[in-house]
DNA sequence: CTAATCCCTATTATCCCGGTCGGATGAATC
DNA sequence: GATTCATCCGACCGGGATAATAGGGATTAG
């Protein structure tokens, strides 16, 4: 039940976009290195947020990625559930999720509100927020506790 | 990020102990048979929940899984957490979650705070309530709707 | 034209899940 | 006590997805 690496390194490198917001397209070695991933692995993944229209790539030198929206219009969920399919805790009614019968099994109903649980949590956290959050964390270190 | 089918079959073999509760221990095969799943891949689960404390087991003829404690004791967090592992979407600060700094990194937070959310939601559904949602369920049929 | 950058399509390695099988252990029945 | 029944335990295996890597093609700035 965990989440892939996908969304992980995806969210990592949009956050990187909302933080460069602005400052023209950064390139996919760039957010590679900042962020520690492998580089032709994070590739693949940008192509598929760029498919979503999550981001737009701009190719040729002084190429690289922006984000298509503004950081307040994007959402975690939409992220996560390019990168990792639809946020749903089980595959009903033709999966193992349930019986086969979604109307006679009370499980069924469970495994869907926790996903409408789990995706109302993601569609309420922007990256304008997580953007903010990071600067916060990023200007404030550790010495706020050691007053 | 789906559930494995460790957890969903679990939760119907659970499910179906709740429903036998004062009954006598029940056989796996019958609750193989009952929830169409593959009765030797069952039998291992049971043996997780067993250690786990969350069912009786008798052997020998006439044995069977019995719950452990009241169906309200029971929470499906506790279930899915036997048998998928901790309830947390990334394992930070060690995996590939964060950025391996979770007092720098703001998605740590966002993923701790996103599995506590499903936890919460999965904590505060108990065996109890499921078995009589299940009732209802099995009690009134569709019919309801073709009046 | 040339360098830089994104784009696309294999190919590979590794891991975990879902499932099967055979036999050991323990309890009830006769 | 022998037999039967059911849980227990470990070993094994195939498939599929994930996480990469590699190489070449398309496109743009200078």
């Amino acid at each position: 039940m965990k989440l892939s690496t996908r969304s992980t390194y995806g969210m990592r490198a949009m956050l990187e976009l909302a933080l460069a917001v602005g400052q023209g397209p950064v390139m996919v070695r760039e957010i590679a290195e900042r962020q520690r991933l492998p580089a032709t692995y994070l590739e693949q993944l940008m192509v598929l947020l760029r498919k979503a229209g999550l981001v737009n790539a701009t190719r040729g030198a002084h190429g690289g990625y922006a984000l298509a929206r503004e950081p307040r219009d994007i959402t975690v969920a939409e992220i996560v559930e390019v990168l990792e399919g639809p946020l749903d805790l089980v595959e009903c009614p033709s999966g193992a999720g349930c019986c086969g019968q979604p109307e006679v099994c009370a499980l069924c109903d469970l495994w869907n509100d926790a996903g409408k649980t789990l995706t109302a949590f993601f569609q309420g956290m922007t990256l304008a927020t997580l953007a903010e959050r990071q600067r916060a964390k990023s200007a404030a270190p550790v010495l706020m506790y050691s007053i």
